[in-house]
DNA sequence: AGCACGCCGACT
DNA sequence: GTCGGCGTGCTC
């Protein structure tokens, strides 16, 4: 045996299920580091690991493996190893899980066989700032000057709050130049990757250069050569979705979150969690400024604001120069449509003035396909999914009923799978089924789809959008996919099917989606005119909504407050905390004989309430039943960690999956 | 997550 | 006897 003096101890997080760290020999000439990626050997496998903290020494030396090999890279800095840490402990992950992610571009065999010598960085020569800026107005100006400010103070958290068009982008590109002119990397995410060809274009206008661009569609050659840019100090913008969040910058002076209120931020599959949260962590750990930026800012930002967490920087009005569209909004019981239609006559009307006079006009409705519900008027047949209690939405362009929720298709046939007679009926529109409404109307007239049926591709989207701003379109009809950051110059009347949707859906967050997605949609609407407002038809059952009411007024304030009080009387995040417990199985039994046992050793806290175990709303999804505990507590409680030592007295049994949500968003 | 170990029923 | 099903527990 070889001298065992010669060798040092290190704890080494490894990459996949694991929350613990395991101790290795390394010899000492090989100068081992905190932060070095490593190749261990683990049983009779070999995995990639962390050499995360200096070992504990709680195993003997002589029971100890050695490292295979130290992977020659620059090391993993501390605020991202202590994000790791906290990453796992917030949303009841495994550490070694987010080591995964935060690696995601390499595995073991990969990480080994990189080639230092060949690897071509980005090219920071292009990175020359051509400093073609837009001339900022008077409140951009004092905007920007206060975010310059916060890069001398410690870390801090700005929200940028403006109107769609008010130019938020312009005022928070200042930071971005503040960082490239001091060799600073900047981090910006955004929700969704459609979003990215505009505002790409919109940066390469500003800065004269291409910025990085990470999303899940990125291919694997690029993402190595961004993660090792990232790793080694280059200077660099990059523009990402959520999972941009776990590069290995060394170098980072900034993050923003634009559309910072956008839901797709929440990331629903495998580990759970919200990038916005997260990013705010990152931030605060590195000493950086974030800047948050949105139309409709979420409630729980709007809070921390009031709590002076974060500052507020508003921007009250379009930069453009036009002024916010006028809402109106239509009673549909006092303008009835005949039955199978969904346009009110005055919305026609408008629609009618807008075609003859050649404006373009954008018909939403959040609701993909032609019809949400088929069933039969002869026995009361219902076209359902077979492995989820969920209706299937006939897609009628494609002959198919499909699966919203795991992607199931049939063919549409046109008798009815309980009696064989053809008396199906279509419930509910879609945007297909207003397609077909507005086509009646105006049979000669361009009508364009933008749902994510039609534009899951980003070729289908550029071209679709191209198509939109050529003035070739008469009609857009959408779904929220057309909420979001587009400009659409030719558009000047924006008609709102169905004002209602999310209403009913009565989870927490209902009116603040409706809010939100009303507002942005609202806010396409005459974003270039001049001398005239853009309009907004918004068709309802409930005129008197409270929601429907502070959108009309252009009252964000008061519904800010509105729902702000709603939340604290309910004790509602943001004034408490939520954990849910989503636990399924694919055999109902197991599924209930488990959530008893788990309700009977729930832990019994006076400031902790726990709820269920309750089938939740959609109770057999893929094949799965499904059981949900929602757990409250307020926010002095670190509630987490209730949750793990509940879930660790337990035993798990082969055929349940559990999933836990911190904070969760999605209640279905 | 893998992978081995061990306990039990089925079968040449 | 012994092959293989899968439930349990360990990996530095």
């Amino acid at each position: 045996m070889e001298n065992i003096t010669n060798y040092q101890i290190v704890s080494v997080l490894l990459s996949g299920p694991y929350n613990k760290t395991f101790d290795y020999l390394v010899e000492k000439t090989k100068q081992a580091k905190v932060g070095q990626i490593v190749i261990v050997p683990f049983g009779k496998q070999e995995l990639l690991g962390l050499i995360f903290e200096r070992s504990k020494n709680k195993i003997k030396k002589e029971k100890l493996k050695k490292i295979k090999s130290i992977v020659n890279l620059p090391l993993i800095s501390k605020p991202f190893l202590d994000f790791t840490e906290f990453f796992a402990s917030w949303n009841c992950a495994y550490k070694g899980n987010v080591l995964k992610l935060m690696v995601s571009p390499f595995d073991k065999k990969s990480i080994q066989n990189l080639d230092y010598k060949n690897y071509k960085p980005i090219d920071e020569e292009k990175i020359n700032i051509r400093g073609n800026f837009k001339k900022l107005n008077f409140y951009q100006k004092n905007a920007s000057k206060e975010i310059l400010n916060g890069f001398n103070k410690n870390s801090n958290c700005f929200l940028l709050d403006g109107v769609a068009g008010s130019g938020k982008t312009e005022t928070y590109f200042e930071g971005v130049n503040h960082c490239l002119k001091n060799n600073k990397q900047v981090l910006i995410l955004l929700p969704e990757i459609g979003l990215t060809s505009d505002w790409e274009e919109r940066f390469k206008k500003t800065f004269g250069f291409k910025p990085l661009v990470w999303h899940s569609g990125i291919t694997k050659s690029k993402k190595k050569k961004i993660w090792l840019s990232s790793l080694y100090n280059k200077k660099l913008v990059l523009v990402g979705a959520r999972s941009a969040l776990f590069l290995p910058f060394n170098n980072l002076g900034l993050i923003v979150v634009d559309e910072e209120h956008d839901l797709s931020f929440k990331q629903e599959e495998g580990i759970r969690y919200h990038a916005r949260d997260m990013a705010i962590y990152l931030a605060s750990k590195i000493n950086i400024p974030i800047i948050l930026s949105s139309a409709t800012p979420s409630v729980e930002t709007i809070f921390n604001v009031k709590l002076k967490k974060f500052s507020s920087l508003y921007l009250p009005s379009r930069a453009t120069g036009s002024d916010l569209p006028e809402i109106q909004i239509i009673d549909m019981k006092e303008n009835p449509t005949s039955s199978g239609n969904w346009l009110s006559d005055v919305m026609l009307k408008e629609l009618l003035t807008r075609y003859k006079n050649n404006e373009q006009s954008l018909i939403f409705l959040n609701r993909r396909g032609y019809s949400p519900l088929t069933l039969c008027k002869n026995c009361g047949h219902r076209v359902q999914c077979n492995n989820c209690n969920s209706w299937l939405v006939e897609h009628k362009k494609e002959k198919i009923y499909l699966c919203h929720y795991c992607g199931y298709k049939k063919n549409v046939t046109g008798d009815c799978e309980g009696c064989n007679e053809a008396q199906l009926v279509s419930c509910g529109p879609g945007v297909e089924k207003i397609i077909e409404e507005l086509s009646n109307h105006f049979p000669n007239a361009v009508i364009e789809n933008f749902s994510s049926d039609t534009i899951n591709k980003l070729d289908h989207f550029t071209e679709s959008l191209k198509k939109i701003k050529s003035g070739k379109v008469d009609f857009i009809v959408g779904t929220q996919i057309i909420a979001k950051g587009y400009d659409i110059p030719n558009l000047n009347f924006v008609g709102i099917v169905d004002g209602d949707i999310g209403t009913y859906g009565g989870d927490l967050r209902s009116s603040e989606k409706c809010f939100q997605l009303l507002t942005q949609v609202s806010g396409r609407a005459g974003r270039h005119l001049k001398k005239k407002r853009g309009l907004v038809y918004l068709q309802t059952y409930n005129p008197e909504s409270l929601v429907l009411k502070t959108i009309k007024e252009m009252n964000k304030d008061k519904f800010y407050e509105e729902e702000l009080n709603f939340r604290k009387q309910a004790s509602m995040p943001p004034f408490s905390r939520l954990i849910s417990l989503i636990i399924s199985s694919k055999y109902e039994k197991t599924l209930n004989e488990f959530s008893y046992n788990l309700f009977e050793c729930a832990p019994k806290y006076k400031d902790v309430d726990i709820l269920g175990p309750a089938p939740a709303p959609l109770n057999f999804v893929r094949g799965r039943y499904r059981n949900r505990f929602l757990v409250r507590s307020n926010k002095k409680i670190y509630l987490q960690n209730i949750v793990r030592d509940w879930i660790s007295s337990i035993k798990l049994p082969r055929s349940i999956r559990l999933s836990i949500d911190v904070d969760p968003y999605n209640f279905m």
